[in-house]
DNA sequence: ATTGAGCTAAACAGGT
DNA sequence: AACCTGTTTAGCTCAA
């Protein structure tokens, strides 16, 4: 343990190794010359580009009489079996001694905890740090740990400076494991250089690192092979090794029969296959290689893909970072990075989805040449006026909602005891009774079906935006249970008539509390009947600020302004790394997919085109809300809702029937969805209301909707609530 | 079924 | 040569 890697050794010449084939090292066995083959092999398959006189590796086991430079992500340790081919891919031949088993250690880059890990498989163990370790154990290999099996000692060093120079002068490249794809393909690639993958060397194993997108470039292998290698390090990599390997010792040729006899590269057909498999990788392009997350590597609010369209978050990271001159496109990066740091996070991908709308979308334009790139600007007039029609089309679309809800409410009084097994799709039947009673109802239930469907729509307008038909399952489903909930406590206070008029008429705050209430509870279920991320913990605004933005809004607003961005994402390029450690993780094995799960998993982090990719892989549109085509709320569910709600409670009906007793589950949602608002439940006093028929009417509701019509009609000047989509 | 918007990916050219 | 930037095209999904 004497020599260190710059220390002085006689043997020098030979003193170093890597992990290409077994080598022998034990001090204190006559084995302890190194076999010729080794002297010869040393450093040809890992001095990467021609004349390179540095080696690279990730870390360093220095044994008493020689440094063995770790190159792969594994290291296998043991004794050497003459004849048995099981020790055939030994890294390393610790020595004859017996107590040492034929596969007794394992060294290997963990990806998962960023660490270099010691496995003891052997049956005598091991001595870490001087502690007696049994095997079956795994531990963690700091830089400086000495390592015991058998009689042969060992430590384990981790490089600390871009370069260490060694006995013989030559610069020792520390690589970084997490950059093992640069590696690997610097082992197959012919033309590559060590510049490229080492560049990232400053930086420990041992210490989490960011790879910026700049610095950590390297030549593509293929998302399936970056994640492949990510999410089963050892195997893949030892595979890949291999083929690497082959690559380089058919590139040799004669050299092949100087390869150290005990590895397992000797197959002429298999090497032959590896490099023509090295060349056809070789011919993809060269691409940007960025850390992936895994998704508890990143600040939960920063897990969910901000709803809104590229042009949106270009547009408002050139309000809020753009100046006179514009900013050029990497500026918008980082803009929209600082801005949304779901896009410091997500994989790369983005960029070009920002590059293609600047070119395409007419908001944008040149302002100046700078260099290479031009700086660009923002065309508000143009902007404006196309975020005013998206605009007038959603509101068009809600408005098309409410008014089919409209006519399937007004089906449903024309004909409200339709019995089930009568198909909604049919044309509604002729009443066959009481029609007078029939359009009696109807002129006072149009009323209220009118004001309910405003209110609903006034207290929808500030949440979070559904498609067409969830709005409409929505909106119909908390019409129904206000519907229902009314009639229900009407009933509970032997109150004779329509209720719903007589409260809208008395008291219309209540029936606002009411169908907030609802429009909860009813969110909440159809969302969740249909697989959509709910609209945020609480959805529906205050009921008592009416007013007031909707909660969802301001969960929206957190990416559009986030105050601030927790880790100070992505200055300069460099300064990734200043990232906690606790964030920084590197990806290893593969995240579980998360497109299709709840919030707040990522919605859509691609990794672009590659099925077998670390991020999930679903589609498209990112960028819009989760939004799914499920199962039609249809006419005739709506109606039997309307029914179920309506029916006529028998008389005998208990008085404040406890919720628990409740047997409809909708109703319990619906109540469940009461208690989420306190203000709501706390203040809801129905039963007690009808009973007293003589609630005054505390808040001009009505008034009360037309001001916030007015207030929230068009947010033009915030542009932050403009914004939602 | 069609259409348009938006997203993603890729090819390509030109510049640094 | 490698990378960045900008343009263009194509294919896809989704909603209207």
């Amino acid at each position: 343990m004497t020599s260190t890697l710059s220390g002085d050794d006689p043997l020098s010449d030979c003193n170093e190794s890597t992990a290409s084939s077994a080598k022998q090292v034990h001090g204190t066995d006559s084995s302890l010359q190194l076999p010729m083959a080794m002297q010869s092999s040393k450093g040809k398959s890992f001095e990467h580009g021609e004349g390179s006189d540095h080696i690279q590796a990730y870390a360093m086991l220095d044994f008493e009489n020689f440094t063995f430079y770790v190159q792969t992500m594994q290291i296998l340790l043991g004794r050497l079996v003459e004849g048995d081919t099981s020790t055939d891919s030994l890294d390393i031949h610790l020595g004859q001694q017996k107590a040492i088993s034929r596969r007794h250690a394992k060294i290997f880059y963990n990806f998962g905890n960023q660490r270099f890990e010691l496995s003891v498989v052997g049956r005598n163990g091991a001595f870490v740090d001087d502690i007696f370790v049994e095997n079956g154990v795994t531990l963690p290999l700091k830089d400086k740990t000495r390592i015991q099996i058998g009689e042969t000692r060992f430590m384990f060093i981790l490089p600390t400076d871009e370069t260490v120079t060694d006995s013989n002068g030559k610069q020792i490249k520390p690589i970084n494991p997490s950059d093992a794809v640069s590696l690997k393909t610097s082992f197959s690639n012919n033309h590559a250089t060590s510049s490229g993958s080492s560049r990232e060397g400053s930086s420990t194993p041992q210490r989490p690192k960011v790879i910026d997108s700049k610095s950590s470039t390297v030549p593509k292998l293929g998302d399936d092979f970056v994640n492949e290698l990510r999410a089963s390090a050892e195997a893949s990599v030892v595979k890949r090794e291999e083929a690497a390997a082959a690559a380089a010792a058919a590139r040799n040729g004669s050299q092949l029969s100087m390869v150290d006899g005990v590895n397992a590269l000797s197959a002429a057909g298999r090497a032959q296959q590896s490099l023509q498999s090295a060349k056809d990788k070789l011919k993809k392009p060269l691409k940007t290689v960025k850390k992936v997350y895994k998704p508890e590597e990143i600040p939960e609010e920063y897990r969910t893909k901000p709803n809104f369209s590229y042009s949106t978050l270009i547009a408002e990271c050139l309000r809020q970072k753009g100046t006179e001159r514009g900013m050029s496109l990497s500026e918008i990066y980082k803009g929209i990075q600082e801005l949304y740091p779901y896009y410091y996070y997500c994989p790369d991908g983005w960029q070009s989805s920002v590059r293609h709308n600047l070119s395409l979308n007419k908001s944008f334009r040149k302002v100046c040449k700078e260099g290479k790139g031009w700086l660009w600007g923002l065309d508000e007039e143009y902007f404006a006026e196309k975020e005013r029609l998206k605009r007038k089309q959603i509101e068009l679309a809600n408005i098309k909602a409410t008014q089919h809800l409209q006519t399937l409410s007004q089906q449903f009084q024309q004909h409200p005891t339709r019995p089930e097994s009568q198909s909604s799709s049919s044309p509604a039947p002729e009443s066959n009774s009481s029609e007078s009673s029939n359009s009696k109802l109807s002129g006072d239930t149009k009323k209220a079906l009118s004001y309910l469907q405003q209110e609903l729509i006034r207290l929808t307008k500030d949440r979070k935006m559904y498609d067409k038909e969830t709005t409409t399952q929505i909106l119909t489903q908390a019409l129904a249970m206000t519907i229902a909930q009314v009639n229900q406590a009407a009933k509970n206070a032997g109150i004779q008539g329509f209720p719903l008029v007589t409260l809208i008429d008395k008291n219309p705050a209540h029936i606002t509390k009411i169908l907030s209430a609802a429009l909860n509870a009813a969110t909440i279920q159809v969302t969740k009947k249909k697989g959509l991320p709910p609209p945020s913990s609480s959805p529906a605004p205050p009921v008592s600020k009416p007013v007031e933005p909707a909660p969802a809004r301001s969960n929206i607003q957190q990416f559009a302004r986030p105050t601030p961005p927790v880790p100070k994402p992505l200055a300069t390029s460099g300064s990734i790394k200043s990232i906690s450690s606790a964030q920084a993780g590197i990806a290893s094995t593969t995240p579980s997919p998360s497109s299709s799960s709840p919030i707040p998993s990522i919605r859509k982090p691609q990794y672009y085109g590659k099925p077998s990719s670390v991020a999930p892989s679903s589609s498209r549109s990112i960028n819009k809300p989760v939004q799914q085509k499920q199962s039609q709320y249809d006419n005739e569910s709506i109606q039997l809702q309307f029914q179920k709600f309506s029916q006529p409670t028998p008389p005998a009906a208990p008085v404040a029937k406890p919720k628990s007793e409740l047997e409809d589950l909708d109703m319990k949602l619906m109540l469940d969805g009461m208690d989420h608002d306190k203000d709501t439940s706390k203040e809801l006093d129905l039963d007690k209301f009808l009973a007293q028929h003589s609630g005054e009417v505390e808040l001009d509701s009505k008034k009360r909707t037309l001001d916030s019509l007015d207030s929230t009609k068009d947010q033009e000047p915030d542009p932050k609530s403009s914004k939602i989509e």
